[in-house]
DNA sequence: CCGAGATGTCGGTCG
DNA sequence: GACATCTCGG
């Protein structure tokens, strides 16, 4: 162990107290746990699965075994690695486990996301893996550039095989702990079988740019233990204990990474609930949690079942929807909280009336009615399925003035003047990173377009430099002229007095930031761009400067920004929180509402055509995150119409709801106002009416009464009721040799039937395949509002 | 090389 | 409907 003595890590244990006078201290912070959570927490020995239900106390018990850990002298700070997969769940690890401790918590350097201690055990022993240790990491812009230019020089039309594309089936790849050499044969057939070729090319250009991706972080890691036994027995000898959070959402490669870890000591302890796996289209297996016990044979499993968030009916109802899912783990969770309010169930006309409802419905909890306690904008939440669904939401706020904050937006370094700035710091700090040099080039515009470029790259590749060398040689053969020569020679030297400037211990990091930004004309750039968001792009590089303020210097930034990308804003007025039912794992609200339960949305009829069975059960789980978020007041909603895309659709109430228990749900009568709701479906007496009444099970005065409202519907929405009858029409009803009308394509002939497509020859657009709903007959053409 | 207009695309999301 | 990317004319 000693080669590795300069890191704080592997070196005696930090905390201030000495073992014997811990061991003997009284342990107070287990009078406050269950039964289960006890044995999970006292149990510290051999491999230990953890299946905590949502809202058990899932945390708790996780950071008070920490806490078990280090007070009963079983294990130094520095021997403990805790993983969890956000940076937000570590941070919260981090201070619970300190709370509990009564002191500060700095000694436990191996508490982290499965990326961050990547980076950590990587930066160790990247010359294992052919990087040198200051590698840089990727970003997903980087990473879709790159590939881009290796489709390119493969000359393989990125229309029909699209870089993002690649970077997916890439990062599959890695997902699965597969290198290039590993990949399955049958996986091979995309991008004209060139698929491996290219990722293999990938990989290789990344070792020249001294650089990986997040993929990376992990594929490498196991690499290195798998060809050097010698390291990883190291490492399973240093890590006594090892603590998983969310163990249903790891991948593969995590899996073998957690897997030839834990094979020294054995004491593993895995933490998560099968029933909240929501991330099977990222490459999560819920496989592993299945196999826990298989895996780690004398595994201890311990339950954790009794919620503590939500009233009886709300979990009720979330048992009732996911008791439909075969091959659970099974829990059955309980809560001493009788009583409550029970599931509300409503369905609206469309989506505007849905949003309208749920606005009202807000500020009327807000106020307190019903008897209920006033409750705080803060405390509620609208989850949705697909991001898309907020917009409805946002423009129904903004007009009626509802403050709200959408939780998950792009965030503050994935954005596009984050990434310029960085850009210019990270070719300030390594003049080779050429990936920030393209970035800049011509950022802001400096008149050197493709063919300017084509010419630096060409001289850095015959004289095999990096593009900011060859940058120098084209300016100082006056490769190219005019303006563009003229600006790239500033630009080159600029870069050289940056570099320098950085490296001046008299000027102050904070200062040589400001410096590159304006001179560099990135600032200037900002100002004189007359677009609305200009003014915020120019805050937050403002903001980014400030973080600065917290590194010692440039490259210490650069070090860490690139793992941390969430942005802490500070509490405000208290506002509701939009969000989508991913981005609120492990939150919980007071008030959930959770709107769009329409069949074909959710359960997303993407999710099913491409996984079927598997895909209806992850969309199932994910009504069971929704549904237990929510501790006092849940309600539901589904709306007839909905536009999409800019097309209005028409659909049905979601299974999902089928499978509500009746018990524990209330099914509201709407307002009356807009007339009708939800039964309007049936307003010209198509089949549609029948179906949707089919689809429910519900017998309750309310439920008629919605029901019996069909027909009553507003003068609102005349062209939706049109557009909803030529949809009808429009399903399924061609045959080969029909003329149709397509908005956007004209007028068409159908040449066959597809599912829902159709394979139609147009007069002037050539021959397209088309859903079926965007097209209409040819003599009903005048009809149609395009 | 640039900007305007046309065209194509559209899940969820953590590092 | 919104946004990124492409095509074409200046």
């Amino acid at each position: 162990m000693s080669s590795y003595s300069e890191d704080d890590a592997f070196e005696a244990a930090s905390i201030p107290l000495s073992q014997r006078a811990m061991a003997a201290r009284p342990m107070p912070y287990l009078d406050g746990l269950n039964p289960a959570q006890r044995e999970a927490v006292e149990k510290l020995d051999g491999p230990v699965l953890m299946l905590a239900g949502a809202g058990t106390g899932k945390t708790k018990a996780l950071t008070t075994r920490i806490a078990h850990l280090l007070v009963s002298g079983t294990a130094q700070p520095n021997e403990i690695l805790a993983v969890t997969f956000t940076n937000k769940a570590a941070r919260e690890m981090k201070n619970r486990v300190s709370k509990l401790m009564q002191m500060p918590l700095e000694g436990m350097p191996w508490l982290g996301t499965f990326h961050a201690i990547g980076v950590k055990l990587l930066r160790r022993h990247a010359e294992m893996v052919g990087l040198k240790s200051n590698f840089t990491i990727l970003d997903t812009d980087d990473q879709i550039r790159l590939l881009k230019q290796l489709l390119a020089a493969a000359n393989i039309d990125d229309k029909r095989w699209p870089a993002r594309m690649l970077s997916g089936i890439i990062d599959n790849w890695k997902n699965r702990a597969l290198t290039p050499e590993n990949v399955p044969v049958a996986d091979s057939s995309a991008f004209d079988g060139k698929a491996v070729d290219l990722y293999a090319q990938y990989q290789r250009r990344m070792l020249e740019l001294n650089a990986c991706d997040f993929g990376d972080l992990l594929l490498h890691i196991v690499t290195i233990f798998q060809k050097n036994p010698d390291v990883l027995a190291q490492y399973q000898r240093w890590f006594k204990y090892i603590l998983v959070d969310e163990y249903q959402d790891t991948n593969v490669a995590q899996y073998m990474w957690l897997r030839l870890l834990a094979g020294g000591h054995k004491n593993i302890c895995c933490v998560g609930d099968d029933d909240q796996s929501i991330y099977g289209w990222r490459g999560a297996e819920v496989g592993n949690i299945l196999r826990f016990e298989k895996d780690f044979p004398g595994a201890h499993v311990v339950r954790l079942e009794q919620n503590y968030r939500s009233t009886e009916h709300i979990l009720g109802a979330a048992s009732g929807v996911i008791a439909a899912n075969a091959g659970r783990l099974g829990k059955t969770l309980f809560t001493e909280a009788k009583g409550g309010e029970k599931v509300r169930l409503i369905g609206h006309w469309d989506g505007e009336e849905e949003a309208r409802w749920i606005g009202e419905e807000a500020e009327s909890m807000q106020m307190g009615t019903r008897g209920l306690d006033p409750m705080s904008l803060d405390d509620m939440a609208i989850l949705v399925r697909a991001s898309h669904q907020m917009r409805s939401f946002e423009d129904r706020f903004l007009t009626i003035g509802l403050p709200y904050r959408v939780i998950g937006g792009p965030r503050f370094y994935e954005r596009m003047e984050i990434r310029d700035a960085m850009a210019y710091f990270r070719l300030a700090v390594s003049p080779t990173d050429d990936l920030a040099f393209e970035r800049i080039v011509n950022t802001p515009k400096r008149g050197l377009g493709d063919k300017a470029q084509q010419k630096i790259q060409t001289m850095a590749r015959s004289n095999g430099v990096s593009l900011l060398e060859g940058a120098r040689l084209v300016v100082e053969t006056k490769g190219i002229g005019g303006k563009g020569g003229a600006e790239l020679a500033k630009l080159v030297d600029g870069l050289t007095r940056w570099a320098a400037m950085i490296r001046d211990p008299q000027t102050s990091h904070i200062e040589a930031a400001e410096i590159i930004l304006d001179d560099s004309g990135y600032t200037t750039h900002w100002q004189n761009d007359k677009t609305p968001e200009a003014p915020g792009r120019l805050e937050n590089l403002k903001e980014l400067v400030k973080a600065l303020e917290q590194f010692e210097n440039l490259q210490g930034f650069l070090e860490h920004v690139s793992l941390i990308m969430d942005n802490e804003s500070e509490a405000e007025e208290p506002k509701i929180s939009i969000m989508t039912l991913h981005a609120a794992k492990g939150l919980e609200f007071p008030a959930v509402f959770l709107p769009g339960w329409e069949d074909g949305l959710f359960p997303s009829q993407r999710s099913m055509d491409e996984s079927g069975l598997k895909g209806l059960e992850e969309e199932r789980r994910l009504a069971y995150v929704g549904i237990t978020r929510a501790e006092a007041i849940c309600t539901i909603s589904f709306a007839a119409n909905r536009r999409v895309y800019g097309q209005w659709q028409s659909a049905m109430p979601s299974r999902f709801i089928d499978e509500l228990p009746e018990d524990h749900v209330d099914v509201l009568t709407p307002p009356g106002l807009y007339g009708g709701g939800y039964g309007a479906a049936g307003m010209t007496g198509s089949t549609l009416h029948e179906e949707a009444a089919s689809a429910n099970v519900y017998n309750s005065p309310g439920w008629k009464r919605l029901q019996s409202r069909s027909g009553q519907r507003g003068m609102s929405q005349p062209a939706e009721a049109k557009n909803m009858t030529i949809d009808m029409t429009a399903t399924s009803s061609f045959t080969a040799g029909d003329r149709i009308f397509h908005g956007k394509f004209g007028y068409g002939t159908v040449m066959g039937i597809e599912g829902d497509k159709l394979d139609i020859e147009f007069d002037k657009a050539g021959s397209k395949k088309v859903v079926a709903k965007f097209v209409v007959a040819a003599d009903m053409a005048d009809d149609v509002p395009f």
